[in-house]
DNA sequence: TGGCATACCGAACATTTGTTTGGTATCCTG
DNA sequence: CAGGATACCAAACAAATGTTCGGTATGCCA
């Protein structure tokens, strides 16, 4: 993306402030007076200088910032990081750890998990599974299943059979659930299609 | 959350596919036209309802979703789910797996794992883990360095020596890494603090 | 030296904004 | 039946909004 002029980058500042404290892109007045700017012109002219850079977007009346240069967005993915320190350089940016990275799709939800009994792929107690209700789930694909009385749910690998339908832990030391596929108690919610971990 | 009337709630989906689209509250005769009401004033008594209930929120003449409510933050998480479709309801959900809750904050970063030298943490190639550069690091932490001439990053378990450093991985098909205190190609990136994975 | 980009100003403009007031109609409930 | 909640209206107002115009000043570079 084009470099900025100081001032141009300071005009960033100020919007990028306003949205991640407010959730709005502020008013050009607004701007003016954080700059200590006398005239709304000013700042429009910095705008536009903005949006032709690829910094700003317009629709119609309203301004408002790019996705690559939100930073409320998510956690930014830096690839391969040469010496010194990165970051500052939007260059090295791959992505975002965002809601959409994640899959934000109207829909799904989270889970969390209880239990080791996935832990031979990676999936730990406490961890936050991501579930797509309405992807297809086919044989040998992690799911997450409500079984029992208590409607408990369980993150496992999903096996249909003839007249039952096994659900398949990852550790050893547990032992495979099987249930009736008219078995009122069972549910299945959806495919695994994520995780995050808070350490 | 108090429960909304028929309209109320469709005041509500007007603003939040208006956030959710073009990342901004609607204004008041937008919500209007939407709902084929013709007078502002009709939606200005919604609003205010809206904000009893604790939907919205005010700031100055600003209004804003609260962040309960918002849609586009995130994945719901929800809790303990009864019988029936959940989800539609609030109650259940428990938070958002979004970025706040991924720890954003500023210089916080994220990387793509290589290898499979932490899956004995439930930690595997291709996951993303979270870092936080300012986060002190002690003995035992997890953490990720840059070693070597090419500066690669590595997910250990970090032990500080008399004279060197030993990073440890969990898998214990990997050797541990020890680097002198004073190589100028080893540096600290800094402590992780999740993770995240795409199925 | 002239030309160009950057930065800023003050004044004015037409819209759009949130907000208030005072009113009508409908439905449900005690 | 009266009372209250809900839903809606038209009209108007002051304030804030984006935008345009014409102007000045500075520094850089050919």
């Amino acid at each position: 993306m084009d470099p900025l002029t100081d001032r141009q980058q300071a005009v960033l500042d100020v919007i990028q402030r306003c949205s991640e404290e407010q959730g709005r892109f502020p008013s050009i007045r607004e701007i003016a007076k954080a700059l200590r700017l006398s005239s709304p012109a000013t700042v429009y002219q910095h705008l536009e200088a903005l949006e032709g850079k690829g910094y700003l977007q317009r629709r119609g009346r309203h301004w408002m910032l790019r996705s690559e240069v939100r930073r409320d967005r998510g956690i930014p993915i830096v690839g391969r990081v040469a010496a010194g320190v990165p970051l500052t350089a939007i260059e090295q940016v791959e992505g975002r750890l965002d809601g959409a990275f994640m899959g934000l799709a109207p829909g799904r939800f989270a889970v969390r998990v209880v239990g080791e009994s996935m832990s031979g792929e990676g999936i730990v107690a406490g961890d936050y599974v991501v579930v797509d209700p309405d992807r297809p789930v086919t044989a040998g694909d992690l799911v997450v299943a409500y079984v029992g009385e208590d409607q408990e749910a369980t993150v496992k690998r999903f096996f249909p059979r003839a007249k039952h339908v096994e659900l398949r832990p990852a550790n050893p030391d547990y032992e495979p659930i099987r249930v009736s596929r008219d078995d009122p108690h069972f549910r299945l919610a959806g495919k695994v299609i994520g995780l995050t971990r808070r350490l």
